[in-house]
DNA sequence: GCCAACGTTGGC
DNA sequence: GCCAACGTTGGC
């Protein structure tokens, strides 16, 4: 099991509307960066997440998880894009902020502080039930689901 | 709305 | 294969 932080503008794709989408989860589709797009392709079923909202609120406002590994991006014109589908599996109660995220050590090397520019990124262990923590979340739930 | 940081493109 | 120009993201 690895865990993922996914990026999107509210405006764009918001957390209500990934909500919306119930236990079929939706395609993450729009990722045209290669770093993003191998770091889905090292996704699994089940993998854990944080949903963060970029530009309006910069928080983590959610935990979903991937229900379908990477294929082709339908949304693209180049077959090389692809996308994993992915589910909300729970709200947290407490939305984490990126200011919240930056004064804290223990979250010092999270991707999201340092390439802020990565819309896929890489979620440690000890950072995603750090998060949790500050979110309100229990972590054996967000983790093990 | 500005702009820094970063990624990509394309001319040479 | 270098690098200047350009485009995009996202914090501020």
């Amino acid at each position: 099991m690895r865990y993922w932080l996914y990026k999107s503008e509210p405006a764009t794709w918001s957390w209500d509307q990934q909500k919306e989408k119930g236990a079929a989860g939706e395609e993450w589709t729009g990722v045209r960066n290669y770093q993003a797009r191998n770091f889905m392709r090292e996704m699994s079923v089940g993998d854990r997440g944080f949903f963060y909202h970029s530009n309006e609120g910069k928080e983590i406002v959610g935990i979903v998880e991937v229900v379908k590994e990477a294929h082709p991006d339908s949304t693209a014109d180049d077959a090389k894009w692809e996308c994993v589908d992915i589910k909300a599996v729970m709200d947290v109660p407490k939305p984490v902020s990126l200011e919240q995220v930056k004064a804290e050590p223990k979250l010092k090397d999270m991707v999201l502080v340092n390439n802020s520019r990565l819309s896929v990124q890489p979620v440690t262990e000890a950072e995603f039930a750090y998060v949790c923590e500050l979110a309100g979340v229990d972590p054996e739930k967000a983790m093990k689901g």
